[in-house]
RNA sequence: GCGGGUAUGGUGGAAUGGCAGACACGAUGGAUUUAGGAUCCAUUGCGCAAGCGUGCAGGUUCAAGUCCUGUUACCCGCACCA
């Protein structure tokens, strides 16, 4: 038996587990059920990348492992097949996106059971399915109603390729991180998510689920919550100025404000402002830049100050000055900010480039040399009644102050931002509202008319106007109003790419349905999903939006729990072999079709979860994807040299019961690479050994089995006991995993010089006795007065020595 | 700038504070072979040795890759967030 046709052979098993559905889940069960769960793939145009097999080889691996264990697994997979990836391959290759998809579709399908991969493929879902859209449609319907969703003319995220809107989420270092494109920005009306009634359920769920620190620490950061306090500041110009502070207690050491160029105030002043052109001319220059480009410049400060109003520091009474200066965003707190050069290191950095005065109000550091932020250590001074305090006291006492002469309240900040719940391009969910002239507002398309379906059509590609293609198709977008029977015209923008992958997963527990996105019976069965696997890259996108839609649906009764996923994990990137990301432009990408072909899947399966520590970066390396080969090899040929025998044979007990037990554990703790060791280092054990037996082979099989499940079933199939994927996993004996004698290794001030060979759990004077009967020690001990004898059980025994008697 | 992570042979990587380098790749030598490939056997951290070795400098401990302090390099997030 060898795996050298292994094209055969993974064809032959997969054909069988998949046309009997062995990996079905089942709905009714006496079983305890588990739903583990991957990202599902936007099917791209290139296929499967060997990324996405680490992955999913984990999460099979640990579907086979559970169900082996007797738990009936939900494994399912869907296509996310909707958004701008999908839509820009189509324009690309001149085919329909609907075309496209469905080839697309059908390559990754043939991809995925060609890895042997153990999905409920009778739980298929697929974002552009109108019996599967036409429930995110019914979500939106549900924000919509809730004032949850709404619309709103601001300044967004123009990505001048794609010629759509992007989330903040979308945007990296100023460009799109879809196309690279330069982002700019572009006052637009928008359907707008309010993500931000949701920042303190987001943080605070946290702490009930197992994510990993990096992951949590990542969504507390985006959500940015800051508490501090909103003062009024009251200028010459009789409006009163509303700033957001997180250091309230230094208002004694405001000597400047600041306004972003987007202020209103601004607009208002205009007539009292001398230097009006100035202030107008530095707004322009403004608005040109990029948040990027902003953010970047921002080494020197720049700024106009306002000539014609000041304000008045509601603390000393002091008249100030007003400064516009695009280090204060609109987009954060108020778009303005009381300045303390004394104690904050941008206003430090404009107050010295405009010679504004500086005033020391936290004793502790020096201001003279640099902004003194520190606020465990400082005392108030120069602060009228707030001299002597402590930051924190000084804070309490002047918010309570402040609050009291209304001038000002308690308020808590978050960087999270509202999400931008639209894209102007024709491959996306429609958004189900309806405008009527008539009724002067939008009108949600009633549920039993959902979906609304996306029109065919036959220009699709994205208009040069910031327009939706889908407002040329006349015929569709004149409709009647729901409300008044009065004419009326559908919305235009679709959903963004994150829509339907906010929700996937709760369909999976109940695909048909056509009265629900899935009935709650369904959904108290699966959810929350048991364990979620995916990449870092999600966290602060799909990971949170998904969460806020849980949390959402939890809020209006539709899903049992409040927080979607119980565990989270996510693995490390799989680099090219010259340690760079793989790309096609690098040309250094790794086909998984063409190593399966070389290789077979159980090769590549068994590589790639060999290949390092699951969390971390790897790099691939063709040759070592022989020595997986080889091991491979090297147990089918144990396997022909099989012997009789249904028990272990004594000598190989404590290598068998260890490694049941580290490769049950390990796999659980995705710690594949060492479970694969373990195996390895049980099949040199055999091969050593000579021989194995059948009972020891059919240990090791199932042992193997979900990393390697093709060429387990073919050797498991001479065995006649049905398949391996339906066997039970092993159990094991611990009182055999130890030996009953050990090796101790002996030091003398630490260092080894010997390893004696003594019975199991010897008492620590048996061990000193035996350690000092060793020929070697002896010798070393002679001439030398022994300080101190340490011994450890089974481990280790140490003489700390000093020279001479 | 802030937050998080990583650093171990020629390479990928193992090590509940207790024999550093499991397992694999590669390499070297040998067997087999017409040859190459494949396979099998042996060796493989450095050093002739005593010894020395887990980025660097300290510390705690009988004992440190592991714990503590400082530091360097690289990677990832966030970034004028008031």
């Amino acid at each position: 038996m060898d795996y050298s046709r292994h094209a055969e052979i993974d064809k032959k098993w997969q054909d069988r587990w998949y046309s009997q559905k062995v990996f079905h889940a089942e709905d009714q069960s006496d079983k305890p059920n588990f739903f583990a769960l991957i990202e599902f793939p936007y099917p791209s145009g290139i296929g499967l990348h060997v990324g996405h097999t680490r992955p999913y080889t984990a999460m099979d691996v640990l579907a086979r492992k559970l169900r082996m264990d007797g738990k009936n697994v939900l494994f399912p997979i869907g296509w996310d097949a909707f958004g701008l990836p999908a839509e820009n391959f189509a324009i690309k290759h001149k085919i329909h996106p609907s075309e496209a998809m469905s080839r697309n579709v059908a390559n990754f399908r043939k991809q995925a059971m060609a890895l042997g991969y153990s999905f409920d493929w009778d739980r298929e879902v697929n974002t552009t399915d109108p019996s599967f859209y036409r429930w995110t449609q019914w979500i939106f319907i549900q924000l919509f109603k809730r004032g949850l969703a709404y619309k709103k003319k601001m300044s967004v995220n123009w990505c001048t390729s794609c010629l759509c809107v992007k989330a903040n989420e979308e945007v990296v270092d100023g460009t799109c991180e879809i196309c690279g494109a330069p982002v700019i920005r572009k006052e637009k009306e928008q359907w707008m998510l309010r993500i931000t009634d949701y920042a303190d359920k987001l943080i605070e769920g946290l702490d009930r689920v197992d994510f990993p620190a990096r992951v949590k620490t990542q969504q507390i950061n985006w959500i940015g919550r800051s508490t501090g306090a909103e003062l009024d500041f009251s200028t010459t110009a009789g409006d009163k100025l509303t700033v957001f502070t997180t250091r309230p207690d230094t208002v004694f050491g405001v000597t400047y404000m600041v306004i972003s160029p987007e202020h209103p105030l601004i607009d208002k002043w205009a007539g009292r402002l001398a230097n009006f052109d100035e202030v107008a001319a530095y707004r322009r220059a403004a608005a040109l830049k990029s948040d990027f480009e902003r953010s970047e410049l921002a080494k020197e400060k720049t700024g106009v100050r306002l000539d014609g109003v000041a304000a008045v520091n509601p603390a000393t009474g002091g008249e100030i000055p007003i400064f516009v200066s695009d280090y204060v965003l609109m987009s954060y707190g108020t778009g303005a900010i009381m300045a303390v050069p004394a104690h904050d290191t941008r206003d430090y950095d404009f107050a010295k480039a405009f010679g504004l005065p500086i005033i020391e109000v936290v004793a502790g550091g020096n201001v003279e040399e640099a902004a003194f932020t520190d606020c465990e250590t400082g005392v108030m001074v120069n602060s009228g009644m707030l001299n002597g305090l402590s930051v924190e006291e000084a804070k309490k006492k002047i918010v309570e102050w402040m609050t009291e002469k209304g001038l000002g309240k308690q308020k808590v900040n978050y960087k999270l931002r509202d999400w931008i719940f639209a894209r102007q391009r024709y491959w996306g969910e429609p958004i189900p509202v309806v405008w009527c002239d008539r009724c002067g507002k939008y009108v949600p398309v009633p549920e039993d008319q959902l979906p609304v379906t996306l029109p065919e059509v036959q220009n699709y590609e994205p208009t040069t106007t910031g327009e939706s293609p889908l407002s040329k198709v006349e015929e569709w977008v004149n409709t009647t109003c729901p409300v008044c029977g009065g004419p009326a015209r559908r919305e235009t923008d679709t959903m963004p790419q994150w829509a339907g992958s906010s929700w996937y997963y709760l369909r999976y527990t109940d695909p048909k349905n056509d009265k629900a996105l899935a009935s709650p019976e369904a959904l108290a069965r699966w959810t929350p999903v048991d364990w979620y696997n995916g990449g870092m890259e999600h966290t602060t996108l799909h990971l949170l939006y998904s969460r806020f839609w849980h949390k959402f649906l939890y809020d209006i009764g539709v899903v049992p729990t409040d927080e979607p996923y119980k565990k989270r994990t996510s693995h490390g990137m799989i680099l090219g072999e010259d340690g760079e990301k793989m790309s096609k432009s690098r040309g250094n990408g790794v086909d998984p079709d063409q190593v399966i072909a070389e290789y077979g899947a159980d090769t590549l399966r068994l590589y790639i979860m060999f290949i390092g520590d699951f969390e971390k970066t790897a790099r691939w390396n063709s040759a070592a994807v022989r020595g997986c080969q080889r091991f491979i090899d090297r147990v089918c040929g144990l396997y022909d040299r099989m012997i009789p025998g249904d028990a272990v044979r004594p000598e190989h007990e404590l290598g068998v019961n260890r490694t049941v037990r580290k490769v049950g554990a390990d796999i659980m703790e995705m710690k594949f690479n060492t479970a694969i060791a373990a195996l390895m280092t049980l099949v040199n054990e055999f091969c050593d050994g000579g021989d194995i037996n059948r009972a020891e082979m059919k240990i090791l099989l199932k042992l193997l089995a979900p990393f390697a499940p093709h060429i387990c079933e073919e050797l498991w199939e001479g065995f006649g006991e049905g398949l391996i994927a339906q066997a039970s996993w092993p159990a094991y004996d611990e009182s055999k995993t130890v030996e009953d004698s050990v090796t101790v290794a002996v030091q003398i001030n630490g260092k080894l010089r010997a390893a004696v060979r003594m019975p199991r759990d010897c008492e620590n004077a048996d061990m000193i006795a035996a350690a000092k009967a060793d020929p070697k020690i002896a010798a070393a001990l002679e001439g030398v007065s022994i300080v101190r004898e340490i011994a450890v059980r089974n481990k280790i025994v140490n003489f700390v020595v000093r020279p001479g008697k």
